[in-house]
DNA sequence: AGATAGTGCTAAAGCGTTTTAGTAAATCGT
DNA sequence: ACGATTTACTAAAACGCTTTAGCACTATCT
């Protein structure tokens, strides 16, 4: 192994201690160096090619520089949601600026071994964003509370983490509502996830409310739990294909899951849009090159990223913060996959 | 902030020394400790909620645990190839294993500002997987050569860098090969990514020759550069489809690439297969799910992120290394998207 | 000329661990 | 009963940086 360049070795070569060399190289203001001495520490710091060392100076200075991304499942599934990539350039943008690193962390919802504790308290990051947080996270609570910095990406009920999100209700709505103005009374429903997750409970609930205003009857046997795979969307459609009596449309509440879906459609050979209409929820980057391409309900991921991000980073300076809660706007996106007017 | 809770907090409490903190919690052997002290430490540990702070392990093991996993990308195309999601499960299932951490790292090509050197020097990292490096990475072979622990997926010709891949020649040849049985004399080809890549560069040779091979003339105008985005597909399959004579195949060097080239052949009302066949290339997790389904050459993602990252890991425990150059074997998996023998 | 302020730098403590070298007490062998 | 071992632990150095407090010197003011 070869001997680390140390700010020792660089001081010592510029003729200088220890003390100047940090203050010139982190440029700390109010700390007078003459423009000579600067140059040359500067000078012998590239010539011997020296690094700081990231552990030292998170000792020293008290903190990490990175903020972990929580995602709330298997380290598979967390890959395989094609929406948390556009999360993360938003992310990555706020943060870079400021000069964090980003720490990718799947944490699955069955290992409940502390493990919010653990990323804080080891000190491995200073702050957490925590996207698709569930009703049991109690340790999430517990954690905030005892003053870890932390933004949730979703949100949970009745605790004060600040958070930033859409209204998954009224986007589901927008949804539905859609698929009805078409025409449709007879629509099957898959969720994004299991109902532990707020926003697989209130996508439900959105998708109901419209059934209600409608004086649709909801049929149980048409609604289907995704897990945001879409080999859960194929499944789920299987089994709806496979029923008697058969509904015109559905309302899928992830893409992702819609694209699995999908395939078991063409697997059976029915059309989509003209026998089955298909609304989706989230509008990842593939949406448009499904085919067909899939109407669907834009949400701001970009921007959920660089809000969250944002946010946390307030937290972190202890600056004041302006909103705790964001909630950000969705739009529906009409392609081809919801088809036309189906009463004409 | 919240004071912490150091080592020595727990060691006062427990009334013992920090050593023999470190000791029981670390579980080094060859040091006696007698259970009831043990125990005492371990409760005391619990009851306080005590956790080593990170950093300073670091510094004082003089490693930090972590492996960078470094995507020679666009942070958004690197999470837009959906092929990394399982090499990435490959990698975080060995590495767990052995108490190391995974580090994302999407570094740009165009970012040439010292940047491995960075990763390593500044100690973020032990110890490196470079996915898709290029032929201009002169600075990893440097680092490399200065002491680094690099593991490649892929390869650059000439250094002495342990390696795992695929033979892209060959597997580009078995795509081609069966575009060829299945009749086919017209075939176009779309890279999966500029030239510049070593995996490119071979899959494009493959595909010459087998064509070759079989006195079937290159014809560069239908050969295009994927950039393994969608996006690239699209535009690509809308070019070539925009030319007055069109191939009755086509071989697009990336999954990924190809989900948007069908989108244009789609557009287009260009049957596939009937009236395009296509062979894909990765495998990826949605390939089975494309309408209509991919036929592609498998590749083996988890595999190599299994055999990366256990290389890597032999490198850091300065073990014996079994072999520095590793070529998994690929396999066509026929699926729909090629079609039927059309001679027939 | 003496007090005051400003300039350019450094000594030394501190961050929270791990680890080497060692010590005191208990046990053992003869 | 005395030296040799073993047992159970500890003191202190080391890791490589940042930062506070302060020192020596020069320039400025009255």
């Amino acid at each position: 192994m070869i001997k680390r360049v140390t700010a020792q070795d660089v001081a010592k070569a510029a003729g200088v201690s220890p003390t100047t060399v940090s203050f010139v190289l982190n440029n700390i203001e109010g700390m007078r160096i003459s423009k000579e001495t600067r140059d040359r520490v500067l000078e012998v710091a590239k010539s011997l090619n020296y690094h700081p060392d990231s552990s030292a100076q998170k000792m020293a200075r008290g903190k990490t520089s990175v903020i972990g991304l929580v995602l709330r499942q298997n380290p598979e599934k967390a890959y395989a949601d094609l929406f948390i990539q556009d999360v993360m350039q938003g992310i990555s943008n706020v943060i870079r600026e400021n000069g964090y690193q980003l720490l990718f962390i799947p944490l699955p919802p069955e290992d409940k071994e502390s493990s919010y504790g653990k990323l804080i308290n080891e000190r491995h990051v200073d702050g957490l964003i925590v996207s698709g947080p569930t009703d049991q996270d109690y340790e999430l609570v517990e954690v905030f509370n005892e003053g870890a910095k932390i933004v949730l990406m979703g949100k949970i009920r009745g605790s004060k983490i600040p958070f930033i999100d859409i209204d998954n209700i009224k986007s589901a709505e927008l949804a539905t509502s859609h698929l009805v103005s078409l025409g449709h009374k007879d629509i099957a429903m898959i969720t994004n996830a299991s109902l532990n997750y707020d926003s697989s409970k209130d996508r439900y609930e959105g998708f109901r409310n419209v059934l209600k205003k409608n004086n649709i009857a909801l049929r149980e046997e048409w609604v289907f739990l995704g897990d945001r795979t879409p080999e859960s969307g194929y499944e789920a459609m299987r089994q709806l294909l496979a029923q008697k009596s058969q509904p015109s449309a559905v309302f899928i509440a992830s893409d992702t899951v819609a694209l699995g879906a999908m395939n078991a459609c063409y697997e059976k050979n029915l059309k989509v849009p003209d026998e089955l209409a298909i609304v989706g929820f989230d509008d990842i980057a593939l949406a448009r090159y499904v085919i067909p391409p899939l109407t669907t309900i834009h949400l701001p991921a970009y921007s959920l990223g660089l809000g969250a991000a944002s946010m946390l980073i307030q937290q972190l300076n202890d600056e004041f913060i302006e909103s705790n809660e964001i909630i950000l706007q969705t739009k529906l996106v009409i392609r081809e996959s919801s088809g036309k007017n189906v009463q004409a």
